[in-house]
DNA sequence: CCTTTTATAGTCACTCTGACCATTGAAAGG
DNA sequence: CCTTTCAATGGTCAGAGTGACTATAAAAGG
């Protein structure tokens, strides 16, 4: 970096958060609607300043569990991108880098001081939010999108033990097509370190159905080969 | 976002960049040598803060021609991702937006201002690098490989008219193994939009070897199928 | 008991891939 | 001039992977 000999302007640098979850075969995202101007009464992402000494990611687990409750061990956060354009806040200079979290399951989400409600909405969302957080959104959505290809994501938004067929629900619910189930069950199987069968062989039952055989993340942080969208 | 009610702590942002370049077979990254503290004397990415009216896109933009000579239309420039662990510059808080780019030819690049020296230095780097810089670069190198696989990438390290055999020797640079010539024809010309015949059959002769016939970028950015790296 | 529903097992044709071998067309060297 | 060398190009073949599809198993509900 090349700071010296050269000025630079203070900016106010927050964090933005897109939250995902698959409830009912629904995809939902996390949205808070805004208590103050600008954009008073609209839906944007949740999020927040960055605190003196807290790094980008520390200050997006800090607004995920303060939102959402969920602790930042039981669910993905990952960094999604920067976004600097200079009217993005009609305030002042923000510049706001997002981040992408998955969680299983999706507990109350609590509103904050800042915002008059929050709540899980389906995807996608009907009205454009504030600033340029639409924008945001779509671009979580894509790299969700992608990840689940080539990634063991999924599990992350399945709770610890889960059948094929919700895993299969969260691939169908976030690309948005009907996926073959026999073809779904042999490449997930096939696919080294992607699940892992649960000891003893206990199966759920109590829906409708041949109760389905239990599995638990495999640990696998790449798929080979991936899992490719038709 | 939540600004409301809540404090927030001015910081500097700024850009980093990792221009890769692909010369004589090797891979080689543009490092400039610092002239002042810290760090004085050690290698580091070049960079530079972001002005009042401008978004980090433009920054890097603008960093990057004066560093390189490129004009930003004639190479990829693709934000990698946001480094701002607080104590990342030992003199005051700064919020680093890094990039990669990829450039074809490389002239001479200039050293700026802030520079003592600029050069282009084969990958992978010797020494350790000024800052966090190391984690930057190795990010930017694993985001290229990755990029190379599903993404018409590789052609943006080659001039406007190439060969095959020039682009496979991105390939195999960028990611360090050896591949099949007969069978990498047949991948990269299977895939649909990766890469364009050029009119007339022209060929081109002088070295060693039958001339290799000419190909231009085909504009695609996925591919489908992608190229797995072995 | 019979139907519905979901999980699981298996088949078959087609494509893609990696590992090869063969040929072509130019330059280099005697 | 002829031979060698070298990279580009064309082709084969077996095995893995995939999509479409059929069949069976095990539960719930009437």
């Amino acid at each position: 970096m090349s700071y010296d000999k050269h000025a630079f302007e203070p900016f106010a640098v927050a964090v933005d958060l897109a939250v995902f979850t698959v409830r009912d075969g629904a995809l939902r995202v996390l949205l808070i609607r805004r208590g103050e101007e600008p954009h008073a009464g609209r839906w944007a992402l949740p999020g927040g300043f960055l605190r003196p000494a807290e790094s980008a990611e520390d200050a997006a687990a800090r607004e995920l569990a303060e939102k959402t409750g969920v602790p930042p061990e039981g669910c993905h956060l990952e960094q999604l991108r920067t976004y600097s354009a200079p009217g993005r806040d009609p305030r002042m200079r923000v510049v706001s880098v997002a981040y992408t979290a998955l969680v299983p399951d999706p507990p109350e989400p609590r509103a904050g001081t800042d915002a008059a409600e929050a709540r899980w909405v389906d995807w996608p969302v009907g009205e454009s939010l504030a600033f340029d957080h639409d924008a945001i959104l779509a671009d979580a959505h894509e790299r969700v999108g992608a990840k689940l290809e080539y990634t063991g994501l999924a599990t992350a938004f399945c709770p610890p033990v889960f059948t094929l067929g919700e895993l299969q629900a969260v691939y169908e619910t976030v690309w948005g097509t009907a996926l073959d189930r026999p073809n779904f069950r042999r490449k997930v199987l096939a696919t080294p370190g992607f699940v892992a069968a649960v000891g003893g062989e206990p199966r759920r039952t109590g829906g409708r159905g041949k109760p389905a055989a239990l599995y638990r993340a495999g640990g696998a942080v790449a798929l080979h080969p991936p899992l490719l969208r038709p």
